[in-house]
RNA sequence: GGGCCAUUAGCUCAGUCGGUUAGAGCGCAGUCCUGAUAAGACUGAGGUCUGUGGUUCGAAUCCACAAUGGCCCA
């Protein structure tokens, strides 16, 4: 006897249910346990920070990367699953400045660092608890108990040892980088915190600004100075002196200029025009922004030449704050300057701008840096010291327009950043950096992504190999305090550098002082470890400020979960690299990246060899979800309303797993009125019977033979296996619950819908015995083809089907094989036959329905043309569906010829298939759908008044004498049909459930009462 | 500014190698079927396959450009 089932199922309830069972039965240990000695299958958890509470996004990427392990899992691999905790970064520390009502830098100092990162270090796992509950709900199966934390002494060890292995083959260096800077918060912004506070209406100046050509240098002497008037005998300029025109936004950062880009192959041209004043003046520019920066003034052009020629033109300093020494000031071509806008003469200060930095780097310009870290200029720049840059742009312009060094100035409105937390215009400005030259191994980086298969696959080769084609060195350092401390050491003395990879190596340097023994690794302690510097033998050591990118700690992720290569060296090697990551696509930039950069610099070796890189989820809308729109949906509402495995299915097959995808809870509603309830319902019905005849899957002997229906469905189940195994193979769930979807729709409305009868039949024949077999059969593979899809209900199904009767089975499906197709049982030619039929099926309802016959009046026969004598043969095969479908007496079918119906036919014709019923009722099949009708109204009583299925009644009826004539006519069938012991032809007594009806224009009333 | 992806019915999505009349589900309207079914069937309404060019006997499909949206980078 199998567990009864109700019809109506609550699936949150059943879940609870079997999470209990899971929990109490430690499926999962055992899950792992009993595969430990199959195969390796290797997967990296990329570590979710825990300082928020987890969304549905994180449901998307859990579920996916759960499905693939439990997939292998059934295919015998060992699949441990190590859970990971992101716990280091600027999130985090932003999260308790928030708290603490801090702005800047200066109040985590005052502060004290040590309390500020006790801080950091509790709230990283304020929301674990959400997360843990979150993740075993929806079943995604992961070693929570053991996870990394990035945090860890072991971890930031490793992470140690990685960095001092680069270092050690020359891959680390300090240098300089332009980031955005906000002057009021301190610190640096990430390019994300960037995005969020660009402001497309922000009002600066605009100036243009003239730039005199030097008098005083005899390098002048070059053909173009002598086309602008360089008279090299009297080494002066004859005219007014030419003066270049240029064109800025920011007027503080000329404070920092250092020379003039020109693009190299556009055409420039000397002027002359007037000035405001009324003075001659030559101006140099782009020809092609004439027009844009002059206006309509009269410019009489004196002189051409190209960019390139222009190299190498010396001009005077605006200011001479604390200038270095050299000459510099001169014009250099660069191809990032374009003639949308300026005067094609681009001023450059290194220290404010990337490509300004870039420019200077490779022309060996000094760096002028006037600013200081609260956006105020340094005592050096006399004027304005102390003043903060933009409240100093007014003065700036004044100054020059006195010095008559200013063409013109106005203001202009355009996108600027702004810090998204305090609204301060951001600043770029020239940091000292350490980075990882990953562009020393460039090549690698592009071969061994070549190995790697990428889900979707336009990845590899397009966003993410775009990315290595462009690969810029990894700036790796932060100015922060929570996070690992960069473990490089330098000499107070001279300077030098040293990295250390370990706490041992530490402790053991030469007078080594600081904290002992299993100290804390994090700053503050870190910062007081020194020691003689090795090589003038004179000074102390001391660590550099720096705290390296959280994104480090996550690539060194594969060595450091296992405190490699202090400890585990086996295990780590065994699970390198892995077999499977999944997360969304923002991480090609990011943990794809940061694996795959490490992965390639240590070993010379990718990461990982598949990777499903997950679309991101927006709104029902096709909006983004953020707190602020309030359109986040929390997956707990659904969750309890609709299950987990609803919400899996809904993932899984919604969409591609690399689409961007909309939420809608209402589609997962239909999940489970299409897709659950309909497999529930087939369970239900098969254990109701199964109950009721005493089917026992152990005992009950195989039949000999199976009916042609039965054939059809294992070919059909064959055939499922088969495309979900090809879908699991090459890391698409979403096929593959779709084609399981299918099978469920085909095997309830086709093969149980057709079983029915073989089901009710009183006798326990081998036609009966043959459809429980086949149903069970099926229902069990299923449990085990969807198991990692829908975990619950594969359990509910698997449970009550297989372990009710069989202690000797494996006690949880997650613990069984996944199953293996059995080709010999797949029919071609059976499927396309019964898809024929199904279509005629189709065909033949419509003809009835333009005839205007209803279903249940039984007609004469159907006539059917087909394109082929094989296609005819088929239906004759299958000619019992199609007569009962369509309730018809006789088929005819035939090979499609010209030979029209008569009048009284009704034709539909599709493709070359011709579908005709006859428009007459004959007086005898007229009675027959009236007992037909009869035995209807009967059938909805018996339910309306609560009888079980099985139970058997007495029938009562009284009516006109055509009624009377129908219940003797067709009593036996009425009987038969309506578990009646007799049909009493009076009225009804008491006791007995009673309607009157009009059945076909007749009157009657009907009563039925348990026998 | 650059790169990647997407755009097919009111909504969510399929659409194989370029090939007959572009499909499914939801929703809407009508009819039917039903003692497993919260389901199912038949019909109807609903399509400029984002647009413009091109290749081809033939384009939702291939190419180019553009638009819109999303993501990433600058």
């Amino acid at each position: 006897m199998f567990r009864d089932v109700t019809s109506k199922v609550s699936f949150p309830e059943l879940e609870t249910n079997i999470l209990r069972f899971w929990k109490e039965r430690d499926i999962f240990a055992q899950s792992l346990e009993g595969r430990r000695d199959g195969p390796l299958f290797a997967f990296y958890e990329g570590p979710p920070t825990a300082n928020g509470t987890p969304g549905i996004h994180h449901v998307l990427a859990r579920v996916f990367k759960d499905v693939i392990l439990r997939y292998r899992a059934m295919g015998g691999y060992y699949v441990p699953r190590k859970a990971g905790w992101d716990t280091h970064g600027l999130p985090v520390e932003l999260e308790v400045e928030r708290e603490l009502g801090f702005s800047s830098k200066a109040e985590i100092e005052a502060y004290g660092v040590h309390r500020f990162n006790e801080r950091c270090r509790a709230s990283v796992f304020r929301y674990v608890k959400d997360w843990e509950a979150m993740t075993e709900r929806i079943a995604f199966w992961l070693d929570m108990a053991n996870p990394y934390v990035t945090f860890t002494n072991g971890y930031i060890e490793s992470v140690w040892w990685v960095v001092k292995s680069l270092w050690d083959r020359g891959l680390v260096y300090q240098g300089y980088r332009v980031t955005p800077h906000c002057p009021r918060c301190g610190t640096s912004l990430s390019s994300h915190e960037v995005a969020l506070g660009y402001r497309d209406d922000a009002v600066d100046p605009s100036v243009y600004v003239l730039f005199r050509l030097r008098k005083d240098v005899q390098r002048q002497d070059n053909q173009v100075a002598r086309k602008l008037g360089w008279d090299p005998q009297k080494a002066e300029w004859t005219g007014p002196v030419p003066t270049l025109l240029a064109w800025t936004t920011t007027p503080w950062t000329l404070t920092g200029n250092v020379a003039l880009a020109v693009a190299p192959d556009e055409e420039y041209v000397s002027v002359e025009t007037l000035s405001p004043d009324g003075v001659v003046e030559r101006l140099i520019m782009a020809k092609a922004l004439l027009k844009s920066a002059l206006g309509d003034a009269e410019a009489k052009v004196v002189a051409e030449s190209s960019g390139g020629e222009m190299a190498g033109l010396y001009y005077e300093p605006l200011y001479s704050f604390g200038l270095p020494q050299g000459y510099f000031h001169c014009v250099v071509p660069a191809d990032f300057v374009s003639m949308e806008e300026g005067t094609g003469i681009v001023h450059i200060a290194p220290a404010f701008g990337q490509e300004d930095f870039d420019l200077g780097q490779s022309n060996g310009l000094p760096l002028i840096n006037t600013v200081d870290l609260k956006g105020n200029f340094i005592d050096a720049v006399a004027p304005w010291a102390g003043k903060f840059v933009k409240d100093a742009d007014p003065f700036i312009i004044e100054d020059l327009r006195r010095r008559g060094l200013l063409l013109r100035s106005s203001t202009i409105t355009h996108t600027y950043p702004f810090c998204w937390r305090c609204d301060t215009p951001l600043l770029y400005y020239a940091k000292s950096s350490w980075y990882i030259k990953t562009t020393a191994l460039k090549d690698r980086l592009i071969a061994n992504n070549k190995e790697i298969s990428w889900y979707p696959e336009h990845i590899k080769e397009g966003r993410f190999g775009d990315w290595l084609e462009n690969n810029v060195d990894w700036a790796v350092s932060r100015e922060r305090y929570w996070g690992t401390p960069l473990p490089i050491w330098r000499c107070r003395g001279c300077g030098h550098h040293m990295c250390i990879g370990s706490r041992e190596e530490l402790q053991g340097m030469p007078e080594y002082s600081g904290p002992r023994g299993d100290f804390d690794l994090h700053r503050p302690f870190i910062d007081e470890a020194t020691f003689r510097c090795p090589k003038c033998q004179g000074s102390s050591m001391e660590r550099v400020p720096e705290v390296l990118d959280a994104w480090f700690d996550s690539g060194a992720m594969p060595y450091a979960q296992w405190h490699y290569p202090f400890d585990n060296k086996e295990t780590f090697e065994r699970n390198f690299p892995a077999d499977f990551i999944c997360e969304a696509v923002d991480q090609t930039r990011g943990w794809f990246y940061t694996l795959h950069a490490l992965a390639t610099l240590l070993k010379d070796q990718p990461c990982f060899k598949n990777v499903i890189c997950l679309g991101h989820i927006l709104d029902s809308k096709g909006e983004k979800m953020s707190k602020s729109r309030g359109n986040v949906v929390d997956p707990w509402t659904v969750l309890n309303s609709y299950g987990a495995d609803a919400l899996r299915w809904y993932l899984f097959t919604a969409t591609g797993a690399g689409n961007v995808r909309r939420f809608d809870p209402e589609a997962v509603a239909e999940v489970v009125r299409k897709f659950l309830s309909t497999l529930w319902n087939t369970y239900s019905f098969f254990v109701t019977y199964a109950n009721i005849d005493g089917f026992h899957p152990g005992t009950t002997p195989k039949p000999g033979r199976y009916s042609q229906l039965d054939s059809w469905l294992l070919s059909e189940l064959n055939r499922l296996v088969e495309e979900v195994t090809a879908s699991f193979e090459s890391y698409n769930s979403t096929d593959g619950g779709r084609h399981i979807q299918s099978f469920v729709d085909n095997l309830s409305n086709w093969y149980v819908r057709r079983s029915r009868r073989r089901f009710w039949k009183s006798e326990n024949d081998a036609d009966k015995m043959a459809a429980y077999h086949t149903l069970y059969h099926c229902l069990v593979t299923l449990a085990k083809l969807m198991a990692p899809l829908a975990p619950f209900l594969a359990e509910e199904l698997y449970q009550n089907l297989v372990r009710t009767w069989d202690s000797g089975a494996p006690e949880s499906v997650h613990l069984t094989d996944f199953p293996t197709a059995d080709k010999s049982l797949v029919d071609e030619e059976l499927g396309r036959a019964v898809e024929l039929t199904r279509l005629i099926c189709s065909l033949g309802r419509d003809a009835r329905q333009k005839a205007g016959i209803k279903v249940r009046q039984p007609l004469a026969k159907v006539t059917v043309k087909v394109g082929s004598e094989g296609e005819a043969a088929w239906l004759q095969r299958l000619s019992s569906h199609l007569l009962e479908e369509l309730n018809v007496k006789a088929l005819e079918v035939g090979t499609a010829d010209k030979e029209a119906f008569p009048d009284d036919y009704s034709v539909v014709t599709q493709w070359n298939y011709v579908v005709a019923v006859p428009k007459t009722v004959s007086p005898e099949l007229a009675d027959e759908g009236t007992a037909r009708e009869i035995v209807r109204r009967l059938q909805a009583m018996r339910r309306t008044a609560g009888f079980d299925i099985a139970d058997r009644i007495h029938t009562y009826y009284q009516g006109e004498e055509a009624i009377h004539q129908v219940m003797r006519n067709f009593a036996d069938y009425i009987k038969r049909e309506t578990l009646s012991c007799d049909l009493v032809a009076v009225v009804p007594t008491e006791g007995a459930f009673v309607q009157s009806h009009r059945v076909d224009g007749h009157q009657v009333v009907l009563a039925v009462k348990k026998a």
